[in-house]
RNA sequence: GGGCGGGUAGCUCAGUGGUUAGAGCACUACUCUGAUAAAGUAGGGGUCGAAGGUUCAAAUCCUUCUCCGCCCA
C-alpha cells in the first residue's frame, strides 16, 4: 500500500465481540445487493408495493392541512393506445406534484377523460360505414351516440397500466368524465351563467363546407384533404362612385373621375363569391397608385403594379391606402351584383347579429382598411365576401358590412335569378367571368394552380360557407384575458407573449355550437312559434318548466333523449324545444375546474380549495385547445386565471426527425421501452434529455444509453456501498461527527449539499432538467471521485474513525441522493430507501414517499473544498496524460511528480490534496514549485520523473501480480471475503518480487500462503505473459 | 401565405459579445479496476443551416434567405 500505513490482514471471519463500539454487533444485514440489476423487474416489484401500502393515497392523506398544491390532469381521450408523447407529458404531470408533496403540499390529484367530439364520431362513422350526417340519422342518433360512449373507454385500461407502469401518481379511480350528467350539468350551468351576462349570441360562422356530403369539416379533416386545384385567376374592376371621392385623399380627382370612370383592381380564384363580395380591403400603410388609360382610371397597390402589368397606364398620383378607405369616409363602389335586382336577400352585421335590409337599388359598398391585405399577390386590394371567408366575415363583423349569402344553398347551387342561375358554383365561375366581360368589368382572366382543400371523403372542393352559430363573447372580457395571462407562468417563457398572447390580443369570440350528436347538448330552448329563446342552468331547472315533457325517464343528457324535452313558452304558450347543436369539446375540457367536481351543485368547497391550479402541463398544441378554453371559460366566470404555472412539451419526432405516425410505422411504443429499460429510465430521459419546450428526437437506444450512464452508475455505487457495509457490519445510527471528518467526505458532503440547494431551487422554478442534469453530475462526482478514491477506506481492516467517517458520508449521499430522487425516479429511490433506511429506523415512514424532502445544510457547503476537488482532478488529469506519452503505465509506481501551481491559492490547495494526487498518479511523492503565474492556460504544470529503479519496477511488479490474482479470483467465482492459497510459477524476477513483496500481495488478494511451483488439484490456474515472460498463477479457495 | 420555436461533432445536447467552440454517447489506440454494463489518457470528427451587416471581437446582436416542427390561414 502506497499510503504509507501498513495494512494489517482483513479479518473477515465472524466479528469478534467488542471489536469496535462504533459498528453494529447484532446480527444485522442491509438486503445484498448485485451489481447486475434488472430495473423493470425492480420496478414491478415496486408497484406492487406502492398498491398494497396504499402509498399514493397516503402520501396525499398525510399532508391534509399543509398548504394545498393543485394540478389540473388535461383528459386525454382513450379512444387508442397512449404513445411515447403520452408518457412523455404524464411524467411532467407526475414530478412537480410528489416533489411538493414531499415538501408537505396537500396535493390530491384527479385524473380526467375526454370523451366527447368529432374524432370519436368520425371513428364510429367508420366502423359503421357511415358517410354523412344524413346517414347517422337514419341509422340513429341514440344507437350511434351509445356506439361512442361505449368506444370512447375502450383503451381505458391501457392506459391505467401504463399510468401505474410508469409511476404517474395520479386518482384514476374517481376520475372525471366529459360525458357524465354531472359533467355536462355543469357545462349548462357555465353556458347559463354567461347567457345571463349576455355572453352568449346566435350569430353565423364560416366553416370549410362539403356541399356534397352536407356538412362541416373540422380544421383537422380539412388538413386531410388540401390538393393542387386548377382554378380561375381573374382580375376584376370595381367601379368608383364619383361622389365618394370628396372625403378621401383623391378628392383632386373627384371631376375627372367624372369624366373617365375609375375602377379598384382586385383579384379572386372564386368568381362564384364575386356576387357575395360586400367590400374591398386595402392595406392601411401600403401605397395605392392611381393609373390613367386611355378609357379608364384603375386603382391598385403600387408595389405590384409591375407583376400585374397593366400596360398603356401611367401613374398620376399615389396614396396611402388608410386615405381612401373607411366605411364613412372612405371610397364606395358599386356592387357587381346588386342582390335586390336578382330577388335574393341582403343583411347586414348589427351588434352581434345580422339584420334583414330593404331593398335598395342605389346600394355603394365601402372601402375597408384590414391588416390580413397582403402585397404578395393579387392587386393589394382584397375582394371581402363576409359570407364565404373567416377574415372576411370577421371584417363583415368589424365593419358592419353587408351580407349575402342567400344566392348560394347548402348544395353549392345558384339560386336566385342570376343568368347563372342553378348552377354548381364551380360550373357558374365561367359563365360569371363571361357575364362580368361583356360589362367591361373583367380586367383579365387567368387559370392557376394552387393548393385548394377537399372533402377527404369524396373529393368535393370545400366552399367556406357561413352558417348559423353560437358564440361566446369571449372579446367582452379581452382585457381580463390578457392581464390574466400576465399573472401566469409560462414555461418556455417565450409562449406567454407569444403563440398564447397573440392568439388573446387577436382574440374573436368563440364559436362555440357544433352540428353534431356526440357532444354536451347545447341547452337552449327555442319557442316554435315566437322564436324565444331560453337557456338552461340545470336539469332541476328543466324539470320544473311549465308543461315539462320528456324528462321523468331522462337518465341520459345526450342528444336524442334531451331532444324531446319540451315545454310551454312563457311569452306565448308555444312549445319551446331544444336547437339542434352540441359544443365543441373544447368547451367540456375547459370547463373542468368547475365541472370536476359537479360544481356548482356539489362539492363547492373541494372546488373553491382546487381553484385555482398551481400547475397544468401539456403539449404546445394545446395553446389554443386546452389552454386556452380553461383560461377563457375561468376568465369569463370567475374573472382570474385557473392556473398559476403551465409548461408546454415541445413533440417527441422519431430518431432522424420525422414525426412519428402509425402509417410511416415509426412509432416507439412506450411499452417496449418499459420493458427493456424501465419506467425511471424513460422518466429520466424525458426530464433531462433536452429542456421540455424543444421538439425532441427519440429513440429506445437514447433511453437504454440513460441505464447505462445513470441508473448503473447509481446503482453500482450502492451496490458497493451495500457490500462494504454487510461485511463491516456497519451501523448507520451512529453518526459521525462532520467537522472532524477527511477532506474528501468534506468535500462530497459540500457537493451533496450544493446539489439539494439547487434541485430545490430548480424544480420550484419547474426546472426538472436542470434539476436532473445536476444530479447526473453529482452521481459522477460520487462513484468516479469519491467513491473511487475511498475505495481503501472501505477495504482497509481495521474499524478507525476513517472508515467510519467514509461510511458514513456514503450512507448519507446515497439517502440524500434518494430522497432528492425520488420525485424523478420513484422506483429505484424506493428501492434504496427501503433497504437503506427502512430496516434501522422503525419509526421512519414506510415509503420514502412519504418522507421529507431533504433541505441543504448550507453550513457545510465549502466552496474551497471544491476548489480544492477540481484541481486535483485536473493534476490527476494531466499527470495521467504525462505518464501516457512516456509511455508508462500507471500501475508503475514512479518516485515523483512536479508540480507547478499558478498561484498562491492553488500551492495551497495542492497541499491539501497532495496525497489524493500521489495514490490516483502512483507517485510516491508530490513535490510542489514555487507558483508560476504565466505556464499553461489549461492547468498547473506537472512533470512525472520517468526514471524506473530496480525497487520501483519490483513494486510494479508486485501490483501487476496481484491485479492478475484478483481477476483470477473473480474468475474464479470467490466471494469478496474469501481467503485463499496462491500458487505461482515463473521466472526469477516474479520469484524475487513474489517474496520480497509477499506481505503486500498476502494482503491484496487475501492469500494466507503464496506457494512457488505447480497448483494442486482444483485450483483455478491460468498460464500467463507478464512483461513478456511466462508466468503460471493459481488460486484455490480455503474452508 | 402568416406567427412562434428550432438548426452547434455521426447521435443527444451545453454554450446569449471575449483565449484555440465544449460535454456525453459512438469510433480508434492505450491505460486503470475485486463496486461498475463503469472510469482515465490520447486521437479522428465542426464552413456553429446560408449570406450580408454591426463590432477591436459574433455560435451569441441585427437583416434577409433556407430547412425542420407546431399553430393559424
Amino acid at each position: 500500500m502506497r499510503r504509507g500505513s501498513r495494512v494489517v490482514p482483513r479479518d473477515l471471519s465472524p466479528v469478534p465481540s467488542g471489536r469496535d463500539s462504533l459498528f453494529w454487533q447484532e446480527d444485522f444485514m442491509f438486503q445484498p445487493v448485485s451489481s447486475r440489476v434488472n430495473f423493470p423487474e425492480l420496478e414491478q416489484k415496486t408497484i406492487g408495493f406502492w398498491q398494497e401500502k396504499r402509498v399514493f393515497e397516503r402520501s396525499v392523506e398525510q399532508r391534509l392541512g399543509g398548504p394545498s398544491y393543485v394540478l389540473y390532469d388535461g383528459p386525454p381521450t382513450a379512444n387508442a393506445s397512449p404513445g411515447i408523447h403520452h408518457v412523455l407529458a404524464r411524467v411532467f404531470k407526475d414530478v412537480f406534484p410528489r416533489y411538493k408533496a414531499m415538501k408537505g403540499y396537500y396535493a390530491p390529484r384527479k385524473a380526467g377523460w375526454d370523451t366527447h367530439g368529432l374524432p370519436v364520431e368520425l371513428e364510429v362513422e367508420r366502423e359503421l360505414g357511415l358517410k354523412s350526417k344524413r346517414e347517422i340519422e337514419e341509422y340513429g342518433i341514440a344507437e350511434f351516440n351509445s356506439r361512442c360512449r361505449k368506444n370512447v373507454l375502450r383503451y381505458v385500461k391501457e392506459w391505467e397500466k401504463l399510468t401505474d407502469r410508469i409511476g404517474f401518481w395520479i386518482d384514476m379511480k374517481h376520475p372525471y368524465i366529459t360525458f357524465d350528467n354531472g359533467y355536462i350539468e355543469t357545462c349548462w350551468w357555465i353556458i347559463k351563467s354567461l347567457w345571463d351576462k349576455g355572453l352568449v349570441y346566435q350569430s353565423y360562422r364560416v366553416t370549410p363546407h362539403c356541399p356534397r356530403c352536407g356538412t362541416s369539416l373540422s380544421s383537422h379533416e380539412v388538413a386531410l384533404g388540401y390538393d393542387e386545384a386548377d382554378d380561375p385567376s381573374v382580375y376584376i374592376k370595381f367601379e368608383i362612385v364619383p361622389g365618394s371621392v370628396e372625403a378621401t385623399s383623391l378628392k383632386p380627382f373627384s371631376k375627372k373621375f367624372l369624366s373617365k370612370p375609375a375602377y379598384l383592381l382586385a383579384w379572386t380564384t372564386t368568381p362564384w363569391t364575386l356576387p357575395g363580395n360586400t367590400a374591398l380591403a386595402v392595406a392601411p400603410d401600403a401605397e395605392y397608385s392611381v393609373m390613367e388609360g386611355p378609357s379608364d382610371y384603375i386603382i391598385m397597390a403600387s408595389a405590384i403594379i409591375e407583376k400585374v402589368g397593366l400596360e398603356g397606364y401611367h401613374e398620376v398620383n399615389r396614396v396611402k391606402g388608410k386615405t381612401i378607405s373607411g366605411v364613412q369616409k372612405g371610397l364606395k363602389y358599386k356592387p357587381l351584383f346588386n342582390p335586390h335586382e336578382f330577388g335574393v336577400e341582403r343583411k347586414r352585421f348589427q351588434d352581434d347579429s345580422l339584420a334583414l335590409q330593404q331593398p335598395d337599388n342605389s346600394l355603394t359598398y365601402p372601402v375597408i382598411c384590414e391588416d390580413f391585405v397582403s402585397m404578395e399577390e393579387g392587386t393589394g386590394i382584397v375582394h371581402t365576401a363576409p359570407s364565404f371567408g373567416e377574415v372576411d366575415f370577421q371584417a363583415g363583423h368589424d365593419n358592419s358590412l353587408n351580407f349575402v349569402r342567400d344566392y348560394v344553398d347548402l348544395q353549392g347551387v345558384i339560386q336566385g335569378n342570376y343568368p347563372f342561375a342553378g348552377k354548381f358554383v364551380k360550373d357558374a365561375d365561367p359563365l360569371i367571368i363571361e357575364d362580368l366581360k361583356s360589362r367591361g368589368l373583367l380586367y383579365r382572366s387567368e387559370r392557376i394552380r394552387h393548393t385548394y382543400p377537399f372533402c377527404w371523403r369524396c373529393g368535393t372542393p370545400l366552399l367556406y360557407y357561413a352558417k348559423p352559430s353560437w358564440y361566446i363573447k369571449t372579446t367582452a372580457m379581452k382585457e381580463r384575458l390578457i392581464s390574466g395571462n400576465a399573472e401566469i407562468n409560462w414555461y418556455p417563457e417565450y409562449i406567454k407573449y407569444g403563440r398564447f398572447g397573440d392568439w388573446l390580443n387577436n382574440n374573436v369570440d368563440w364559436a362555440f355550437s357544433r352540428e353534431r350528436y356526440w357532444g354536451t347538448p347545447l341547452p337552449v330552448w327555442r319557442c316554435e312559434s315566437c322564436k324565444h329563446d331560453e337557456c338552461i342552468g340545470s336539469v332541476k331547472e328543466l324539470r320544473q318548466k311549465k308543461g315539462v315533457e320528456g324528462i321523468g325517464k331522462l337518465s341520459d343528457l345526450h342528444r336524442p333523449y334531451v331532444d324531446d324535452v319540451t315545454y310551454s313558452c312563457l311569452k306565448c304558450g308555444g312549445a319551446m324545444r331544444r336547437v339542434p347543436e352540441v359544443i365543441d369539446c373544447w368547451f367540456d375540457s375547459g370547463a373542468m375546474p368547475f365541472a370536476q367536481w359537479h360544481y356548482p351543485f356539489e362539492n363547492q368547497q373541494l372546488f373553491k380549495a382546487s381553484f385555482p391550479a398551481d400547475y397544468i402541463c401539456e403539449a404546445v398544441d394545446q395553446t389554443r385547445g386546452w389552454f386556452y378554453s380553461l383560461h377563457a371559460i375561468s376568465i369569463l366566470i370567475n374573472e382570474q386565471p385557473c392556473f398559476k404555472n403551465v409548461i408546454c412539451l415541445g413533440h417527441i419526432l422519431d430518431s432522424t426527425g420525422e414525426k412519428m405516425s402509425k402509417s410511416k410505422g415509426n412509432v416507439v411504443r412506450p411499452e417496449d421501452v418499459l420493458v427493456k429499460s424501465g419506467a425511471d429510465a424513460l422518466r429520466w430521459y424525458m426530464y433531462t434529455a433536452s429542456p421540455p419546450g424543444n421538439v425532441r428526437r427519440f429513440s429506445k437506444e437514447l433511453v437504454e444509453e440513460v441505464v447505462r450512464k445513470f441508473l448503473l452508475t447509481l446503482w453500482n455505487t450502492y451496490s458497493f456501498f451495500v457490500t462494504y457495509a454487510n461485511i463491516d457490519k456497519f451501523d448507520p445510527r451512529i453518526a459521525a461527527n462532520v467537522e472532524h471528518r477527511p477532506e474528501l467526505d468534506r468535500w462530497i458532503l459540500s457537493e451533496l449539499n450544493q446539489l439539494a440547494d439547487a434541485v430545490t431551487r430548480s424544480l420550484d422554478e419547474y426546472d426538472v432538467t436542470t434539476a436532473g442534469r445536476k444530479i447526473e453530475e453529482f452521481v459522477d462526482n460520487l462513484s468516479n471521485w469519491y467513491v473511487r478514491r475511498s475505495r481503501r477506506r472501505f477495504w482497509k481492516s481495521e474499524n478507525d474513525a476513517d472508515k467510519q467517517s467514509a461510511y458514513t458520508t456514503l450512507y448519507q449521499c446515497l439517502i440524500t441522493l434518494a430522497k432528492l430522487l425520488a420525485p424523478l425516479t420513484p422506483f429505484v429511490a424506493e428501492e434504496l430507501y427501503q433497504n437503506l433506511v427502512r430496516p434501522f429506523d422503525k419509526d421512519a415512514p414506510e415509503s420514502i414517499h412519504l418522507t421529507d424532502y431533504p433541505k441543504a445544510d448550507l453550513s457545510q457547503i465549502d466552496e474551497k473544498l471544491t476548489a480544492d476537488a477540481r484541481l486535483a482532478m485536473m493534476v490527476c488529469s494531466i499527470g495521467r496524460a504525462e505518464r501516457a506519452k512516456a509511455g508508462i503505465k500507471v500501475r508503475q509506481p514512479l518516485k515523483d511528480a512536479k508540480v507547478t501551481p499558478r498561484t498562491e491559492a492553488e500551492k495551497e490547495s495542492l497541499e491539501r490534496v497532495k496525497s489524493q494526487i500521489m495514490e490516483e498518479i502512483n507517485v510516491k511523492n508530490i513535490i510542489i514549485n514555487a507558483p508560476t503565474a504565466v505556464v499553461e492556460v489549461s492547468g498547473p504544470q506537472v512533470v512525472v520523473d520517468t526514471d524506473v529503479s530496480q525497487g520501483l519496477a519490483d513494486e510494479g511488479l508486485a501490483r501487476e501480480l496481484v491485479h492478475r490474482l484478483q481477476t483470477l479470483r473473480k474468475q474464479a467465482g470467490f466471494e469478496i471475503a474469501d481467503y485463499i492459497e496462491t500458487y505461482y510459477e515463473g521466472g526469477p524476477s516474479v520469484q524475487r518480487v513474489m517474496k520480497e513483496h509477499a506481505d503486500y500481495i498476502k494482503q491484496e488478494t487475501l492469500s494466507r500462503n503464496l506457494v512457488a511451483g505447480k497448483p494442486p488439484e482444483g485450483a483455478f490456474s491460468k498460464s500467463q505473459v507478464i512483461e513478456g515472460e511466462k508466468v503460471v498463477l493459481a488460486v484455490k479457495k480455503l474452508k
